[in-house]
DNA sequence: GTGAAAGCGCTAACAA
DNA sequence: TTGTTAGCGCTTTCAC
């Protein structure tokens, strides 16, 4: 069904349909009326693309997402189309799987698909990419890493939520910390986090030996297994540990568990993340919570800013986080 | 940059850059070169709703979510994707939020915007759904719900498994089992998940008081006040608790611990779903796995299977689920 | 108030 | 091998 074959049927023009349909211009009243029941008859939908090629607009917006079936992915996407919904715009998804050639590759794809902006949900940011960014053209907003250019972000404070964690386990009279990070490809969890748990124990000048900084792979299985190296690297015990996602903690805590060791009686445990698996574990997860919904909902505001206003005001927008005291810490 | 401009640029029509772009017909191979090294150097890229509109194909197809930002949709859209990326295909996305209004309006938009076919993942089937896929004509398939016509699903066997778990309730020596279920609005967990437990008993006439059927939200807190319901409302003392999600289970098991009544040393508790939660959740829960990867995946075969044969063979795949025993059931 | 015509960017006959 | 032409479904001047 075309707009022709309801003028042909309404014995009108294709450009009185359209006038109905998108209610401009003048249309007599009775016209007007039979144009309606006729395309509710018919079930008549104008076709978003024809509309598209002619305004050059296609009220779609594009997210390209490092993995798509994760909770802050979940949370993301969620945040992003609860704004675009009420502005009548849809999503297109893209899972890259981590892989920038697939990123790329998807930039390409929603660039043909003429999608009005993008969203990109970061773990790793190269020149390749903003060099694509760049040449594209089209409004783009960066989700949860800084970006290397002028290209607008939001992310969270990641050096200052691990410090205060940090500073937690301080004040708890820790001593003797682990740490389980992740690779240092992930610039906000791998490096930033880093960053800011040494940055507290450096102005307190206390040291951490080598075989307390493990690296894992963000799932409960490599902090379990960081936690058991941990504990078989050497004859010193740590009285803390700090995980920078949740899962690795609990993965470290499940190992904990199954040595003997009580948590927090004997050691704490901190991690990151604030998701609804550290709020229902036990012991609850002491940890700090980022918003991804929030994340989401703060990067297509933007975007629309962009875009609709056609100038950039906003370079950054960082989230606060927020410490959550659980039960896996304690003096 | 359009077709047009590159056309100019390389000094040829418009059919020669199409049939380089396309790789279909004969190009003079120098021609091709030049035109080759031309949309490299100007990034130019096809627009695919031009396309689209010509050749009445989006390679688009719409998914239909009631809540995005859940682990069972995230990994039933993961599956999706991984089919329909291999095919060159993209996702739209969108999210009903559980409102029937949206759905059915989000199907709309997926008209207008010439998607290839729909996957409707779904809670709830009315009568007014199946009007709308019927009236639609664009290829569907349903995930989680069984169909109410001769639109085509993928569904998981919930009887059967409610079944299985409680058998092995019974297996274990169980006489006072109590129940915490989820609203019939939902036929899959709501109606079914019941039927299957309710089903074994019956076989072994063993009755359950009213006091130990409990309706909950598919959240941790729910299956949390369930139990509490459930130990307040009487004197008799459940010896077992089957929750039809892993979350409420955990909600249960959560109010007991409370309570110093031992998991599973005191009760056994099962759940349903196999998320990753309930492997790492301690006790690890004794439940059945719903494979929504598989789900997403299987589905979107079967929607190409419908789209490119353009026939419908298969009505109804019905997916397997795994019972898990983990450590919150023991004899 | 309404219609005719142009054109958005592209592909596919058909000619040359 | 290549170009010309028509047309996918729609909106928007510009006439009438």
């Amino acid at each position: 069904m075309t707009i022709k074959e309801i003028a042909k049927l309404a014995n009108v023009s294709t450009s009185t349909i359209s006038r109905v349909v998108n209610d401009s211009g003048y249309v007599k009243k009775e016209v007007r009326e039979k144009i309606e029941a006729l395309i509710e008859e018919t079930g008549y939908r104008p076709n978003a693309y024809a509309k598209a090629l002619l305004l050059n607009k296609s009220h779609t917006i594009g997210v390209i997402l490092p993995k798509i079936n994760s909770s802050s992915s979940g949370d993301t996407v969620a945040g992003i189309d609860e704004y675009i919904h009420d502005k009548g715009y849809t999503l297109i998804l893209g899972n890259s799987n981590h892989n920038i050639n697939r990123e790329i590759e998807l930039y390409k794809i929603f660039q043909e698909k003429m999608v009005d902006g993008i969203i990109l949900v970061a773990t790793e940011l190269t020149s390749s990419h903003m060099k694509l960014i760049e040449k594209s053209k089209i409004p783009t907003v960066i989700l949860g890493q800084e970006s290397l250019d002028s290209t607008p972000c939001v992310i969270f404070d990641e050096i200052y939520a691990a410090s205060q964690l940090a500073k937690h386990l301080i004040e708890l009279g820790r001593k003797n910390i682990a740490f389980i990070g992740v690779g240092e490809y992930d610039v906000a969890v791998g490096i930033k986090r880093k960053e800011g748990f040494l940055k507290v124990l450096k102005e307190i000048n206390l040291k951490i030996p080598n075989e307390f900084m493990k690296i894992g792979d963000f799932t409960v299985e490599s902090g379990y297994k960081a936690c058991k190296e941990i504990y078989e690297s050497g004859q010193l015990k740590p009285d803390a540990i700090f995980a920078v996602t949740d899962k690795m903690a609990i993965g470290a805590i499940t190992y904990l568990f199954e040595k003997g060791i009580k948590v927090p009686e004997d050691i704490s445990v901190v991690g990151m993340g604030g998701g609804y698996f550290s709020k229902y574990f036990r012991p609850k997860i002491t940890t700090s919570k980022f918003n991804y919904l929030d994340m989401g909902y703060e990067g297509a505001k933007l975007l629309f800013s962009i875009i609709s206003e056609n100038v950039l005001r906003t370079k950054k927008i960082v989230l606060n986080n927020e410490f959550i005291m659980g039960e896996s810490t304690k003096v």
